[in-house]
DNA sequence: GCCATCTGAAAAGGTGCCTTGTCCGATCGG
DNA sequence: CCGATCGGACAAGGCACCTTTTCAGATGGC
């Protein structure tokens, strides 16, 4: 939803050529708005403070974006494929090895990085639900993506003699929607156990509701 | 966050007392933003069109709430009354028997009301998410509210040699959080599966997640 | 029947925010 | 150096919505 990158006619300036100080403008205001979101939710984010706190000129903000809905969007997206990239890699790494280590070593690739910034997490499992149809569309396809990965991997490992067949994308979505809720919840504490204990019982609940979860097929 | 419900000096009017009278214009309101947060979420929700549909002026809107946001919470806290008080009855009504079946009954007796009325399920599932501090506080408090109930059954289960312990804050909240997600994938779809095989599936998953999750303590 | 009260419709004022436009110092090519 | 470009600061217009006030018809007590 950015608007036209191409600023064909750039100069250089600040020793810096006009796509690398778009750039940086546009990092900027992602940053900022990761800020703002994260900690006061997606109703603080206006035009104003986010271009304020991301020194960035309001002029130049609508060269880059429709609105602070496309800023937001822009932000959501790359949150999505950072995490993405993680279980994608994951799932790489562990090639060959069962079910019961490749999912949860996933799992674990896609929560970590949130564990570690409260902001990021609140956005992605809180702010932007809800938000707008658009918004709404793309995380519900990215989820898409997420289960079908699973159920991937649960009918691969069905074929290897390794698993029951089952009703995957029923487990796919009970994992994502316990270990969300779970991890919501870990957040949300103010005195947090330590996150190895959550990370240990996270695969845990991954193994379970991988082979014990209900058979009845659809 | 209702403003003062006595209007001492009531009149008779239209034959019904002021009590009714404003009673009357509640329901009209809930069932206006009911239908508008349900089907077009919460950012359609206007005064102006609320009052529209509601047959109700902005005028007597302001006598009844602070404004939208308490309106909407007022909508909420209904909804959550209702669901609770079918859990409690459930729980009740299944008195003695074993957790296996106390728990997915009360699981259903919350959930099947929403596959009947989608708009409710959107309000609760989606709307309700990350909309303020104050109504996100009500849905945490609610939902405490719903695993304290869950850990109770699961100690008690324990306490019988029914079950073995466990983290049953963690299977409660897993609980909640895959059946949050099976449901609201189920609603979302087209071609909706039929309701008997959702529950049946829905059943078994809280056995599985009671009986079988990670032993794991904190 | 008369006056007070009630009620929805409509209008009017206020506010916050979005969006565009202007300004001015900074920087660069020549 | 000089004109041109750049980019942040600032201001102004506009819009949607919130909230209060006013109005006119309906109803009821007396």
């Amino acid at each position: 939803m950015r608007a036209a990158e191409a600023t064909s006619a750039g100069r250089v300036y600040g020793g810096r050529s006009a796509g690398e100080r778009e750039a940086d403008r546009r990092a900027r205001l992602l940053a900022a708005a990761h800020d703002i979101v994260g900690t006061q939710g997606y109703a603080a984010l206006t035009v104003e403070r986010l271009c304020a706190r991301a020194n960035v000129s309001s002029r130049s903000f609508y060269q880059l974006y429709d609105g602070k809905e496309a800023a937001f969007a822009d932000l959501y997206d790359e949150l999505l494929v950072r995490s993405g990239a993680k279980v994608v890699a994951s799932l790489a790494a562990t090639e060959g090895e069962p079910l019961a280590e490749r999912v949860p070593a996933a799992l674990l690739a896609y929560l970590v990085p949130l564990f570690d910034d409260l902001r990021a997490a609140r956005i992605v499992f809180v702010e932007v639900v809800g938000l707008s149809t658009r918004i709404e569309s793309t995380r519900l396809r990215n989820r898409e993506k997420l289960i079908e990965l699973i159920v991937a991997e649960g009918e691969a490992a069905v074929v290897r003699g390794e698993a029951a067949d089952r009703d995957w994308r029923f487990a796919a979505l009970s994992l994502i929607g316990s270990a969300t809720a779970v991890a919501l919840d870990w957040m949300l504490r103010t005195e947090r156990p330590a996150v190895t204990l959550l990370e240990r019982q996270l695969g845990e609940l991954a193994v379970t509701l991988l082979t014990a979860t209900p058979r009845t097929r659809p």
